[in-house]
DNA sequence: CTGAAAGCGCTTACAG
DNA sequence: CTGAAAGCGCTTACAG
């Protein structure tokens, strides 16, 4: 077996007591008790159990970080900025993949009861009642990202998506575009299909122009969908000059389904994009997008968090600031 | 506080002893006395605490995960298939990012240890000899994926680069091509650097090809060092008619340098890439590339090891098969 | 079939 | 400055 605190106690001539307070630099003790313990615990190569600390201290410096698909490329980058910064502070990150299924979210969240994680990251999806529920029996802390919940007390890390989407929209109409698509969400996600849907919507009226209702299509954020909705554009839409894409997937299905079909973009199609993943810098052209700062919301969240855990204070939503990526699928019309 | 196993044996009226069993299905107790302490335990809402029952148990049902890089797309993949089989287990996944820092990586197996995981998992970097004491010192089993070690009696789940990157070079000379570039990995990478430079080497010696230096550049694996390795060849061997890339991400880096020079892909310049992310399909045009089934292999590794956790065998190393997915960036020259 | 008790590896009043 | 003891929430011989 492992060295315990007795073996080191046992070593030093000490009492187990002693050896937890020099463990835990509390002090109350010689210098030359310090040393002897120190030297014991070098020599046995003790390293304390997490897990029996946990069990008395109610604090098991672990986090639970929730996603619909943890290897997607937008998870990816939330959680390397989770990671980053829990690991900064001394926390673990268990990762949960709950397909979005309320089924295995609610089996999740059992599972972090269980474990006893100190507070809970929640991405991406609707914090449905019954997870709430859940959550707030389990008496901790909870931070929501690019997400939001029907109850005001839940903090949350996002982008303002409707002003995000209105600029993008806004960035083409500012280069001559009229003539606009969207390639929105999923019909009725509430979370980030409507606000930016409304988005489009609301940066059209702003500047008068007439809202064709051809010119809307739905994807499900994913490449293949950005294609499929291509090819509806095409054939009921043809006079477009210009697409967003409500994610950089879709606006990437846009560009290859564009290429299959002949069309240059930027100069036959402008497409401007949405989340400003890494791929989005990568492709043929670059893709223009509207940029959210992922790693950044992922860290921001895991501070949040972790300020609520050691605070007990509940903290505030935070909106953090998008930007537009300028690349090269968006041509001034003129 | 939540309830305790206390609380329900104080309700249902039988001793904490009686409750576990029930708990853990270990019989030796009459259908009444069950009934009442299932009840009790919805009633009060009881959850088991993992923390306690891991100090006694020594085992927390918990796997911890190193990569070099947890926003990867390579290291999703693996993560995906990692944390699901892991799941069905009812294990739960600790994530840890190591940057490819030996400092971090050892702070990190601390902490795993601290934690007391079960098993490791230790993904796309050189297994040191002080990781191996380590990991070794912890009495728990440990898997590499698509790395290896100097120590033969670790376990690995790992394509075998050079077989694949020789079919790679291959298939680009049956379809006629003699000039063929590679840009390898960094440079001393025995892990898959180094093989797969091998594989080139030796899949034109196979063809009585002869071996021109100025076609083999160095990159990182990543995407720019792609775009940066093109210019380079375009400059030194402006005569090649093909590239084998040592990554995905340096393919597309070509693809994306390529554009940038007007060269076409593949009418004049064939690329076949090594990796067979969902990355590669995006990109116009799709990428023919070597694919590793990345998902897979996370699958395989959390089996692997959970086996040997609970079985307490050693498990031995595990070559899965690559293939080559054809698309769009490989002529026949004719 | 059931319970009292010891113990997992720690921390923390309490007493000296 | 230091130690004995209780206790965190469980499991598991042992005894009946």
């Amino acid at each position: 077996m492992n060295p315990t605190i007795k073996d080191v106690a046992k070593m030093a001539n000490v009492s187990i007591a002693t050896v937890s307070r020099v463990l835990n630099n509390l002090g109350g003790y010689s210098d030359k008790t310090k040393q002897r313990v120190n030297e014991a615990i070098r020599e046995l190569g003790y390293q304390p159990n997490a897990i029996a600390r946990g069990l008395i201290n109610k604090r098991t410096q672990t986090l639970g970080v929730l996603f619909p698909n943890v290897s997607s490329s937008f998870s990816s980058d939330i959680l390397q900025g989770v990671e980053d910064f829990a690991h900064s502070r001394n926390y673990s990150v268990l990762v949960c993949n709950t397909d979005g299924e309320e089924k295995r979210t609610m089996k999740y969240l059992q599972l972090l009861r269980e474990k006893q994680v100190d507070g809970i990251i929640f991405s991406s999806s609707m914090l449905k009642d019954e997870y709430y529920e859940t959550i707030k029996s389990m008496k901790i802390p909870v931070v929501l990202i690019s997400s939001q919940s029907n109850y005001p007390a839940i903090p949350y890390v996002t982008i303002n998506d409707r002003l995000a989407a209105c600029d993008a929209v806004e960035y083409l109409i500012n280069r001559g575009h009229r003539k606009i698509a969207m390639i929105a969400g999923t019909e009725n996600d509430v979370l980030t299909g409507a606000p930016r849907m409304d988005g489009y919507l609301r940066a059209l009226r702003k500047h008068r122009i007439p809202i064709d209702e051809r010119y809307l299509v739905h994807g499900d954020f994913r490449f293949e969908s950005g294609c499929k909705a291509l090819e509806t554009l095409l054939r009921t839409a043809p006079d477009i000059t210009a697409i967003f894409a409500a994610s950089d997937e879709m606006a990437i299905g846009v560009l290859s389904a564009a290429s299959r079909h002949g069309l240059k973009v930027p100069d036959d199609l402008s497409v401007i994009g949405f989340d400003g993943l890494q791929l989005s810098n990568m492709v043929v052209p670059p893709l223009t997008t509207v940029s959210q700062p992922l790693q950044e919301m992922g860290k921001i969240a895991a501070e949040t968090l972790i300020r609520s855990i050691e605070t007990g204070e509940t903290a505030e939503g935070i909106i953090v600031s998008h930007s537009i990526v300028e690349r090269q699928t968006v041509r001034t019309l003129t």
